[in-house]
DNA sequence: TATGAATGAGGATTCATTCAT
DNA sequence: GATGAATGAATCCTCATTCAT
């Protein structure tokens, strides 16, 4: 196995202890564990605990991302692209389970060191990537008709609170069928409120 | 001062080095200082730290509902209620600056403890109840003709979502200005989705 | 209630707490609330927790020991009054149930410290005292012809031994009927042992 | 240095620190630098104090235990394994200095235990096993008619009563020239009390 | 490269004692 | 005299990280 598999397998242990456990009390040594390998070993592909925490949330949003940006880059109608996109990240979301809560946690401490940094938190980078990708897609409904006049960057912000909020939903809720319900709703909704 | 005050101050303490630090670095005696009282004296209003999440939350919590049922309880339309309760929401979290990291942490935790425990998280209560107060809202709407026949439950998630994802942006960006044209373009996306 | 009858009343409520908890474990607030009365009151009649274990094996030794002088100054023969001592031991034992416990852990500590500041326990005075009755009446029964010449100060200190001893074994069993017999059968051989 | 040495080594340090300072008093930090390790490294091989003091305990009783069996097992008159058997319990206690404090505060904790949760308590076990051993002698002894017809089971509890007791004596009288007068005139004593 | 034994900084919590009312 | 709110010293235990093997 080689040296970036082994990362992998690490990140993933990493992910189903913090997920169980929150991200302090996920021990390092119960990572190891559920890697199969020993605690020393972790420290050799990983600077410090800070450094998963990185390469987890690192992980995870690029798998969504590139989901998203294959759905970009489909024929489809602009319309059917955000409703692809609506349901992918909320399939992804129900599929991560309460590993949702990690990226939480995580994004929470990030959140607040942006504060007291006053550093451009990394994350709003990603938000800001995720952001023009809906608003291209806004911009091609808008040109074909299909879409409404508007503020781009306001709609693709509410895509994605909504897409946050409706994460939370299901982590709290967790009861499927009243879930999905929602969703669906919810997605009609969004669409709704941008159609011409 | 009474008991409830010096509770109430030690809470307002551990908001503000919570919200500095983070749940886990932020110290005990850290609050006490805050507070300007001894570190022992904190274990006099409060059993442990985590009763102090508690509090933190329900006090948060209740600040913000008792503001949206004044709302709720006005002569204003049902549109002019839900743009108001809207912006209610928002502008609070703004007040709450990154306090909400707090209460994102505190919700983190909560949804970790009731994906393990299948107790229905207590969290979920408040949901509710802040559902309800908007599926009645939206009902008046439907009734007075003012918003489409609708699945009332979606909607207000969707709703809720919104005001969730939206409070991450902010505290993401934190980029006034920015951040105030999204929220406008956002709350009208939303209304045009429900109307009529 | 006068001065004396509260200290008493504190005393016997402490006696109550610490039998339950231990000495450490024992609380003063709970010592307090055994007493029905504040617990800042209890430092208006002592100065500090150690007093309180002084005062507790005063009062506990104080009792048996008059006791015993009691029997001491029958017009028993010696035999009888050194089975009646020993008889009244036991019985004072099984009465303080697990409240031996407290004596005991009281003595553990009188006794390093005895070990580390090399001044004469004051228990040990104490030990002298009941060991000074005891030679008194063995040399009653030597000079009447009922005791075989010993070293009294030897057998003395065997018959402490043994009640000592024996108290372990009630604590321990707490088998009453078995306890019963041990002892009876225990006295005998004890009285056996010194007879002409 | 294997594992088993290094815990033994802690056992010792904690013994140590104990008989100094009392089981409260006594503290994990001193007992490392007393092992001359970190304080970390004492859990891991314990995994609290409480688990130091069963250890202790454990290894105190069983010193003890298999000297005596040793004893048992040799070719010996009855009376005098009985004799060998009291004498080399009291040099174990002299040698044990003022560390049977340690014992009697873990026994009387282990009593408190036992009174309320009515648990037999594990002591209770350790107590029949010397017992036995004892009425295993005493019944050799009246078999070959050294000893006279008695409860058996109520003689071993004497002795151990007044071995028990004995300790006590030497922890507080700590005079030696009286205190092997008097155990010497004590042992004669006690086989008086069972000789035919 | 892999390991896990060793480490010690760090923090929640307890409770005897004080003292203003 | 009686009270209990306030205090902070004291200590167990956890766990990220290091490093010798």
């Amino acid at each position: 196995m080689n040296k970036t598999d082994k990362r992998m397998r690490i990140i993933e242990a990493a992910i189903q202890v913090f997920a169980r456990e929150g991200l302090v009390k996920g021990k390092i040594v119960d990572i190891a564990k559920e890697a199969g390998i020993g605690k020393g070993t972790v420290y050799e592909y990983f600077r410090s605990k800070e450094e998963i925490f990185s390469a987890i949330e690192e992980s995870l949003m690029d798998n969504i991302f590139q989901a998203l940006e294959k759905i970009a880059a489909t024929s489809l109608s602009p319309a059917k692209k955000l409703e692809a996109i609506m349901n992918k990240c909320i399939y992804q979301i129900v599929a991560m389970g309460h590993g949702l809560l990690i990226v939480t946690e995580i994004w929470a401490q990030a959140g607040r060191e942006h504060w007291h940094t006053h550093q451009p938190a990394n994350l709003a980078g990603k938000y800001d990537r995720f952001r023009e990708l809906i608003v291209r897609i806004l911009r091609q409904g808008i040109e074909t008709g299909e879409f409404r006049p508007m503020n781009e960057d306001g709609v693709a912000t509410l895509l994605m609170a909504f897409i946050d909020g409706l994460s939370w939903q299901y982590v709290l809720l967790r009861d499927s069928k009243r879930f999905w319900e929602i969703k669906t709703e919810a997605v009609r909704s969004f669409m709704k409120g941008i159609e011409r």
